[in-house]
DNA sequence: CATGAATGAGTATTCATTCAT
DNA sequence: GATGAATGAATACTCATTCAT
């Protein structure tokens, strides 16, 4: 299956800033990286900030709509224990994506302070609706009593930063498969929560299918 | 009291690496930033590299040395709850190093891949040695039985990720102090890792001590 | 009337070259003028330098030719006071064509400098030969008397010099139409050549006649 | 006597950008010329546009200055010859300013589409003052009735074209001296303006005094 | 007839670093 | 100590031009 010249500079792109930085990324790095010319990227993209948005754009729009997608499986308004599958399947799913993609989520979460002003706001928006997600899902646990968590903005950042950190270290080669760590993360978020009952294995599932289908990840 | 021109070369390398990193920090930019030329910063430093290099290299020592100051403190073979104590003391230093010297340690974090072979080798050598003293602890409650931890490697990375992820988002404008920031993580890391009982207060209480002294945070 | 894709291209070419000079306009700014694209572009033309001479050569040709037309129009021996006529109708021709095309004839002033050596050695070729002719026109009038003129080499580039920038500031819009025009500028140019007699109205007249064939200026 | 590496630079400047235009002279062309490294370049000027912006600005200045230093000296308001005396003193100024320093009077006239808004209407305004100096002069004898001129407007940009393109033919090598084309020109000027009177020599006197004083011109 | 894709050479500007003073 | 001057190599990006389709 053929890859398209287009796609094969995307893919040095997200390789090199993630592993250089995209300051540390030459033009001349990527065109060799993709083969082609320092001039021929430029049929290709606009300059080399607009390539590193649109790398941001793209991961964290995935990353907001298997969220939904996700969270929207789950609606039961008569089920307390809801916000424990929410939150089960928002740590699958963002450890899933960030064991997957290290390359792009490492980006979106190393160079926002690479972009301009104009293109740091709207990625900023884009990653505070993202976390407004889990906010809501853990004020929801908290309100319903299945979430024990004296602070809720602390545990918010905390799982965040545990979740995304997975990109810094997770390797395919390892023992672990993208569903044993997805499964590992999501009793220990529980755990950090305070949740009384684990989640069944269904929010998980779910969880996986969605992530299989936004970044055709094989589960 | 006076700050020589050492010191602020160094703080604005800090300062500046941390926020547009190493690559995107110019030598015009240090020098500036300093209140000297450019070519008067090369009184102060080597390469820009070897400024990086010095950074990285006193930010792990202090935490090595920290740690292992405070680890020192609670050895008592007869107590089998030490562990639950070691791990407090771990993270709350951690956590209050990452959150008073969040541009020291996003630095020592993110531009590891600047470094040139030889002294990447070095500082990943450092960082190695401090996250053993993790395994080691992890293990060891593993072991006494105080811990309930069904990997403890994915458990230690997880909790080194997020402590570390404090300097990303701590600001001392905000509600929390320094040990109420420890406390809560430590509470989060207690419960990741299973431990029936909670750590008593002394724990916590040395290592702010610890921290006080290594780094002259006001507890 | 459709404008053939050809014209389309001489024409965005005389608007830049005029507007943004020849090293200031990029073969893209060509081409999307032209509505165009860039390759294209080279089905209707040679190098962008070939663009350039063509536009010279064509502005220069139709002003010799409309200089010489005008003044066979006048060839009358045995009346001593032709030059006046004469001088009266190649100012009204030089002046009505920069006023009309003032595109074209601030790209033959300024772009002489942008051509290589052998191009230049032709427009260079037509320029003189344009001008020989006021020359021996002033020369001419000089000798019958009819010119009192101190110095016809200093007075010729001082007509000339005042005719073509007429290119630079006249504007359709303003009260003056071309025939306006070209009179003030035939009675300045009769004062500067100490001209007794004005010219009758007949010069003008068959000037603008020749303008109107040779660039179609509606009079 | 020493040449500053700064004049050097600035006199290459105006060479190269008097013959190839701003757009047709490289940073490499200009370094060369000024016998320093393209990088060395750039301790002695902001940008090229800043380059040319001073060489613009300071051309301008110095003209006007020129300008207003020689009408004060003939302010004397009983006497109606006045504006002749002005006029001859404006023309030969002009003439001898641009016939000395054709390079820097060219890049003045020729490169204003090369600047961007900013500093375009900085020089456009400079260029506005020092041609109302002009109309001022001009509609001073038309007023007193030393001047017989049917369009004044035309007549002053007649008279600023055909003197401002001295700079474009006037070589040091010829006939004429810089005086000896100033009074050509003044009286070329005087007869355009339909003066009766010619200018006593004192005005061009003067001028040339002015001159020389802010051009350092030999006279 | 038209163009997307391609490129080597060039653009202006900045880089980290050195060194004479 | 401190710095202005200097530079080769690099930066991101554009140039005019060609050619297969």
């Amino acid at each position: 299956m053929a890859v398209s010249t287009e796609q094969r500079v995307r893919r040095a792109a997200v390789r090199l800033f993630a592993t250089r930085g995209f300051h540390g990324t030459g033009i001349r790095d990527l065109a060799s990286a993709a083969g082609i010319s320092s001039a021929t990227l430029y049929h290709y993209m606009g300059t080399k900030e607009d390539l590193l948005v649109a790398i941001m754009r793209e991961c964290l729009d995935r990353l907001l709509r298997a969220a939904r997608q996700a969270l929207d499986s789950f609606h039961d308004p008569d089920d307390p224990n809801d916000p424990v599958a929410a939150l089960s399947a928002l740590v699958t799913l963002h450890v899933m994506a960030h064991a997957a993609l290290p390359e792009e989520t490492r980006v979106v979460d190393n160079e926002v302070g690479a972009l301009s002003r104009g293109a740091r706001r709207h990625v900023v928006r884009l990653r505070d609706e993202y976390e407004a997600i889990w906010a809501d899902t853990l004020d929801q646990g908290v309100a319903t009593g299945v979430f024990d968590v004296p602070d809720p903005a602390v545990t918010r950042l905390a799982l965040l930063e545990m979740c995304t950190g997975v990109a810094r270290w997770y390797s395919p080669r390892g023992p672990l498969s993208l569903r044993d760590l997805g499964d590992r993360y999501a009793q220990l978020a529980l755990r950090m929560a305070g949740a009384a009952s684990p989640a069944g294995a269904t929010a998980a599932e779910r969880a996986a299918e969605v992530a299989a289908q936004v970044w055709r990840i094989r589960p």
